[in-house]
DNA sequence: TTGCCATTTCGCTGTTTCGCGAAATATAGT
DNA sequence: ACTATATTTCGCGAAACAGCGAAATGGCAA
């Protein structure tokens, strides 16, 4: 075992200690989105939200799909993942920001990426924020 | 809900995001330790080790029973708890600082801990590091 | 080629975490 | 009361992290 496993342990549960990267495993469970969706919903840069998916790719947790421009970021398929991943969504199940989140994906996977890239940051911003209107802190 | 539930799971995984604390994790799963004990297995510092104690405590996974002069950390029973314990022991299993922490802990439950408390820290040490030998980086 | 756009990498700043030793707290025993 | 010992709290310096914008990368489309 070249390395041990309870540092490849600390890595996955490191990964899982941030909101963010919480909400975001909590969004791709209803199927995967492009890094420019994500940069929507959490509403941060788009390299902080580049960073947050690595680690989530390197701890084991996401699959990285690249389709022309867009790079596409899924759940892993593996055995270990989806049991830790059936543990993070029964811990934020209910959350608000993670509905609001939910919901807004759904109205944005209502669109093609396309087209919704297109959007300036404004357009972008209403589609995902006013169906979560005062329940941002 | 007061606190919001994607912050109480992000101060879960945050606890469970070092390798010190998923040792304790490991090593309290064949029962309760004194944090003398504990910091005897870590070989740490007192209050690095309380601090570690207090952060897994505060996060739900262990109970603190007070017996004299003495604090003993066990896991907590509830049942979320229990779950995320199961994840982490399926983490940690067959690691070998974890396993040569199992073969220290039973020798240190051997002797009584007015006992082992009497101990320098070189007896302490030596009990519980030839058991390791050549396993610590 | 050239330019464009999504994404990543890099460099930076402010914040948090980790480890320690010193000091404070709590309990046992004399 | 006084001492001794186990544990916690406090304050500090070093290292890691989170966020951003600017610059670099990679692919698409004129």
């Amino acid at each position: 075992m070249a390395i041990p496993m309870l540092d490849t342990a600390t890595l996955r549960f490191k990964a899982l200690g941030h909101p963010a990267r919480l909400r975001i495993l909590a969004v791709l469970r209803d199927g995967e989105l492009c890094v420019c969706q994500v940069t929507a919903l959490l509403q941060l840069a788009p390299s902080t939200v580049s960073a947050h998916l690595a680690e989530l790719r390197r701890a084991g947790f996401l699959t990285e799909r690249r389709d022309g421009r867009w790079v596409y970021y899924g759940l892993a398929a593996g055995r270990d993942a989806r049991r830790d991943l059936a543990r993070v969504w029964a811990a934020v199940a209910g959350d608000l920001r993670v509905s609001a989140d939910a919901r807004a994906a759904r109205a944005l996977r209502g669109i093609p990426v396309e087209e919704f890239c297109r959007m300036d940051n404004a357009a972008a911003a209403a589609l995902t924020t006013d169906t979560r209107t005062g329940i941002d802190s």
